[in-house]
DNA sequence: TATTTGGTTGTTTTT
DNA sequence: CAACCAAATA
């Protein structure tokens, strides 16, 4: 948008837009549909406040469901306004809640140098603490503690109510999980950390126990402005209500055929039920659609129509006609993988207009990406995975991380653990176990413990010579800490331990490994704290730059990461792809049982929500979009067979094309009709029926004929060349002898063999 | 104390 | 088919 000197940009808005944009003060809910501009909607308002109205920019407190988004908004305001809104907060829940917990954390018995512990770090937790209430973990799975916990957290449920509520009850797992709260709660305090739900819960709960304060804030941010509303959970919500229920100005903006988030406590009824709960609000509705084309946004109103509960909404366009859907039937993942593949190689080369960057290949879960990526190593494809095995979650990061945790805060038992023995000091579990019950006898952390290892009882002399070292060496980096940046610190620290050395010897995963922290090293000397924090340098005093950092790296998400100018094609969850869009889309996986996925069919209301998952997915594409499955895919170990999902049913049959690939066609099995791959730019009239998908394949029954010394390829033994070739019909026989794993006699029918074209 | 092994477990989705 | 963990060993 251009730089406007008053109100020009209001003439790029439409009615509703404009209505928005115009709303002063009192509550404004903007149902905004997907694609209809509402990040437009939003960055103008914004602007219009502080430059029409008058607002002063540290007035305003804007929440993003990402920090990316959140940076985006800012870089916008900026350029409408030709300068930064100064003294804007911006942010998501939690990086906002972590703001504000930095500075009044005493309040809470917490100092402002707390640690935010992630998923994996509560995890061990409360692994060990549910150990040390004795109960079994085998039996009660943390990872199921750790949801109901969370579930209890985002409904702004304290432990003492917890304990109230379920520990005498008839639920046996609520009963033990009353067990572990108080306890996990409190060590997560004697380590001065905090969770990530603590990070929305632990504002709610200051702001309700001081009226003082929440006054200040209440008039530091005299207007509100929450993005993707319908994702919030209670514990959002309330913290909204207490800033903004007073003078009401509160602008939400959401979209209910997009909530994705129940599963993690998310309420709709926070964006069904807003025009009660904050009296007086004025409604806008944004139907008009800028992203997509009619065939797909057809495609989209008839899969969201098939929802009863939603407050019904029909997104239109401007725009007509558009490529046809292409319904993809393959045989299998690899199969699957391999015509997208191909096809995005046909598209690319077809001509100038799509580039890598233009296309997301989207799935249900993360375990697909494997299929995908395979393939497109091979092929040379460039790729960027977004979400999966994160990045921070990797082994050799958290190790890393592990000691500027300690080194950050001395208090943190889990990063001791962790990072104790490795590099090897020879500190083994006895000397342990020895160690900390004498810490605890003694009232002090373990690593003070450690530093003073000799004078336990029963700590084994190598032991304890490690553990003494150890202690020195966090001691006088906690001390380098506030004279160094953190990039400095770690490359030291690095260096010191000698990590590339250990990860060498580790053999060839340890290159890989080298390279993420390699890679953990640049972005640390990258890492600027004046950014993070980027007003009020007050609060940077208190805090190292690695602190800062460490914040950061807890908080930021996966799409954070996510770089959309990169030349490459991108691959990630439909939850990771909110928000974003793409000129061409591939939704893949698309069988009963995944997607959705088996155990939604158990309730009503989870069923709808993976409808909107698909809805949000389809509503990514602007120009293409393309919906692949496979008859079988491995998962889990075990070989699933799934129909076509229901979901897909729901599409008028005139806005799609079908089309099996050369493999399903031919594998017997659900033989499917086979069409030629259409050209890649050809468009459809909208009108033409073309329904049957049914059976007439039969002449297809024999198996992919193969010679002698043709390369193939197999799904988990690679590729190979063919030897002897035995028998006939359904009892073929095939010799082949794999690159890597040697020579192999195989039953044609079973094998799945492919030709290697590559 | 360190390493290996065998068994178990699990796949939704994420800040 | 993994990754992860507890128990058995060197």
């Amino acid at each position: 948008m251009p730089n406007p000197s008053s109100e020009a940009y209001l003439e790029h808005l439409n009615r509703e837009q404009r209505e928005a944009v115009d709303h002063f003060e009192g509550p404004l809910l903007v149902l905004a549909g997907a694609g209809s501009g509402k990040t437009r909607v939003l960055t103008t308002r914004i602007a219009h406040l502080i430059h029409e109205r008058g607002v002063p920019p540290d007035r305003i407190l804007a929440v993003t469901f990402t920090n990316k988004a959140a940076g985006e908004l800012r870089d916008r305001i900026s350029s409408l306004l030709g300068e930064a809104p100064k003294g804007m907060w911006t942010g998501t829940f939690h990086g906002l809640g972590a703001r504000i917990l930095r500075r009044h954390a005493p309040l809470l018995g917490w100092s402002n140098t707390f640690t935010i512990f992630d998923a994996e770090q509560s995890l061990r937790l409360i692994k060990k603490t549910t150990e040390e209430v004795g109960l079994d973990t085998r039996r009660w799975s943390p990872k199921a503690i750790r949801g109901h916990l969370s579930s209890a957290k985002n409904q702004l449920i304290g432990p003492q109510q917890f304990v109230e509520e379920n520990a005498e009850g008839f639920d046996v797992f609520a009963r033990n999980v009353a067990k572990v709260y108080p306890a996990y709660q409190k060590s997560l305090q004697a380590q001065n950390a905090f969770d990530f739900d603590d990070l929305l819960v632990k504002p709610v709960e200051l702001f309700e126990s001081n009226a003082e304060l929440l006054a200040v804030y209440r008039s530091r941010f005299h207007f509100l402005l929450v993005d993707e509303y319908q994702d919030t959970n209670r514990a959002q919500f309330r913290f909204v209500e207490l800033l903004a229920s007073e003078h009401g100005n509160l602008m939400v903006v959401g979209d209910d055929d997009q909530s994705i988030y129940g599963w993690r406590g998310a309420d709709i009824r926070n964006i069904l039920d807003f025009e009660t709960a904050f009296s007086g609000a004025h409604t806008v509705r944004l139907e008009q659609n800028y992203r997509s084309s009619a065939v797909i946004l057809s495609a989209a109103n008839a899969v969201i129509a098939e929802n009863v509960d939603r407050k019904g909404k029909t997104l239109r366009t401007d725009r007509v006609g558009g490529e046809p859907i292409t319904l993809v039937t393959t045989s299998s993942e690899t199969d699957e993988a391999r015509w997208i593949a191909d096809e995005i190689e046909a598209r690319l080369s077809d001509g100038p207009g799509v580039a890598y960057r233009d296309i997301a290949i989207l799935y249900r879960t993360n375990a697909q990406s494997r299929a995908l990526e395979d393939v497109f190593r091979r092929r040379g494809l460039p790729y960027q995975i977004v979400g999966g095995v994160r990045f921070y979650e990797r082994r050799e990061i958290q190790d890393v991380l592990g000691y500027l945790r300690l080194i950050s805060n001395p208090l943190d038992a889990g990063a001791f653990d962790r990072v104790v023995n490795y590099p090897r000091r020879g500190v083994g579990n006895t000397s342990l176990e020895r160690l900390s019950a004498w810490a605890n006898a003694e009232g002090i952390s373990v690593l003070e413990a450690a530093a003073r290892a000799d004078e336990a009882p029963d700590v084994p002399k190598g032991g304890a010579r490690g553990l003494i070292a150890f202690a020195a060496l966090v001691q006088r980096y906690s001390a380098l800490a506030s004279q160094r940046g953190v990039g400095e610190l770690l490359e030291t620290l690095v260096e010191e331990l000698d990590f590339f050395g250990h990860l060498a010897d580790e053999g060839p995963e340890g290159e890989d490994r080298a390279d993420n922290v390699r890679e953990l090293i640049a972005g640390a000397l990258d890492y600027n704290a004046e950014l993070l924090e980027d007003l009020e340098g007050e609060t940077l005093d208190h805090f190292t730059e690695l602190d800062l950092f460490l914040q950061q790296v807890a908080l930021v998400a996966d799409v954070d990461r996510h770089d959309p100018d990169a030349q490459v094609v991108t691959l990630m969850t439909l939850h990771n792809a909110k928000g974003l869009e793409f000129p061409v889309v591939f939704i893949s996986g698309l069988e009963d049982g995944l997607f959705p996925l088996g155990r939604a069919y158990d309730n009503p209301s989870e069923l709808e929500e993976e409808r909107r998952l698909f809805y949000v997915g389809i509503t990514r594409a602007e120009n293409k979009l393309y919906l692949t499955h496979a008859r079988h895919r491995r998962r889990a170990g075990e070989v699933m067979y799934g129909r076509l999902s229901p979901f897909v049913d729901a599409i008028p049959a005139h806005l799609v094309e079908k089309v099996t690939t050369a493999v399903a066609g031919e594998s017997g099995g659900y033989p499917g009709r086979r069409v030629d791959r259409p050209g890649p730019s050809r468009s459809i009239d909208l009108g033409m029926g073309d329904d049957d998908l049914d059976f007439d394949a039969g002449l297809n029954q024999d198996l992919p004929r193969f010679v002698k010394g043709e390369a193939v390829l197999h799904d988990t033994f690679g590729s190979g060349t063919i030897g002897e070739i035995a028998g006939f019909g359904r009892d073929l026989k095939v010799t082949v002898h794999f690159d890597t794993v040697g020579t192999k006699r195989l039953l044609v029918r079973y094998a799945g063999l492919r030709r290697d074209f590559d």
